[in-house]
DNA sequence: AGTGTATCCTGCAGGC
DNA sequence: TGCCTGCAGGATACAC
């Protein structure tokens, strides 16, 4: 599921809803989800009162005014769903999720529920210096202000590796996961077997708008649900009929009418329009 | 450095 | 209906 627009959802809704409570109590259902034994997890989140909402690529940060933050990383499946007090005036709540793992009470009887049928999503606490040292790890943010196309360029120049195995690295660039990838590479019109360091400097630029233009529209549908995917609370998002490439492979190319064709490398699935992205 | 493979795990679609 | 296979939005570790 979850890539930079469906988390990027998440995150703005639970800032609307978590700064200002506290966590009470945490009941850990599958202690495999976590990097630290139960307990451990359970002291670390006692009392840590949440003050911001925060998002690094593909992950959800949860930062406590004592410094601390708790990381969600969704995996494939992973939800995190908010359930405002019993109640409550306002929209109805998220219904029940079938594979509840974690779940957080928070002050005000409100909850915070993470659900994750496949479980291969992780939940983690950092210190503030070792969130740096983990955040270092990531690339660049791709819809921050300080990627340039000249610094996207330079980037795509020290990798031989096929784009779409590219976009993938979130060391190379973190956020952009297959759905992404694919839908990038079909707007700008490039094949996704591709060298990184094939680009010339405009191909780059191009590249890195459509980028940004697709997360962008993805975040204003709220995301993309194949399956699993919900938003904090608990709505599908609306992204998927506006998919070009990923999954349409059969389907006539929206810009030359040629079918779309699926591909796998790298393990993974890559769709694209043979006639607009020409092998390289 | 890059690629292919396997692993974690469950659920669903499709073929027979 | 049931069984089997393959496939899935992610991340990582390994051998070559």
């Amino acid at each position: 599921m979850p890539e930079l627009p469906e988390v990027e959802t998440v995150v703005r809704q639970l800032a609307q809803a978590l700064p200002g409570h506290r966590i009470e109590g945490v009941e850990v259902l599958f202690p495999d989800l976590l990097a630290e034994p139960a307990g451990d997890f359970q002291r670390g989140l006692k009392s840590s009162l949440v003050q911001s909402l925060d998002r690094r690529g593909k992950n959800i940060l949860l930062c406590f005014a004592q410094g601390h933050r708790l990381v969600v990383n969704l995996g494939m499946t992973g939800q995190l769903l908010f359930f405002p007090a019993k109640g409550t005036a306002g929209p109805a709540p998220p219904s029940e999720p079938t594979h509840p793992a974690i779940r957080f009470m928070l002050s005000g009887r409100a909850t915070l529920v993470y659900a994750d049928s496949r479980r291969f999503g992780s939940l983690r606490i950092f210190s503030p210096s070792d969130w740096i040292k983990e955040s270092a790890r990531l690339g660049p943010e791709p819809l921050g202000t300080s990627l340039s196309s000249g610094d996207f360029y330079q980037r795509l120049a020290r990798s031989r590796s096929p784009l779409r195995s590219w976009l993938l690295d979130q060391t190379k660039i973190a956020g952009i996961g297959n759905i992404y990838a694919s839908e990038a590479l079909f707007r700008a019109e490039i094949h996704p077997k591709r060298q990184a360091c094939s680009l010339d400097p405009d191909e780059a630029e191009t590249l890195l708008e459509a980028i940004r233009e697709v997360l962008q529209d993805a975040i204003r549908a709220r995301g993309t649900t194949l399956r699993d995917y919900r938003t904090a609370t608990g709505d599908e998002g609306s992204f998927g009929p506006s998919l070009q490439a990923y999954g349409c492979d059969g389907r006539p190319c929206p810009r030359c009418n040629t079918s779309i064709e699926r591909i796998v490398f790298g393990n993974r699935s890559a769709f694209f329009c043979p006639n607009c992205q020409r092998t390289p």
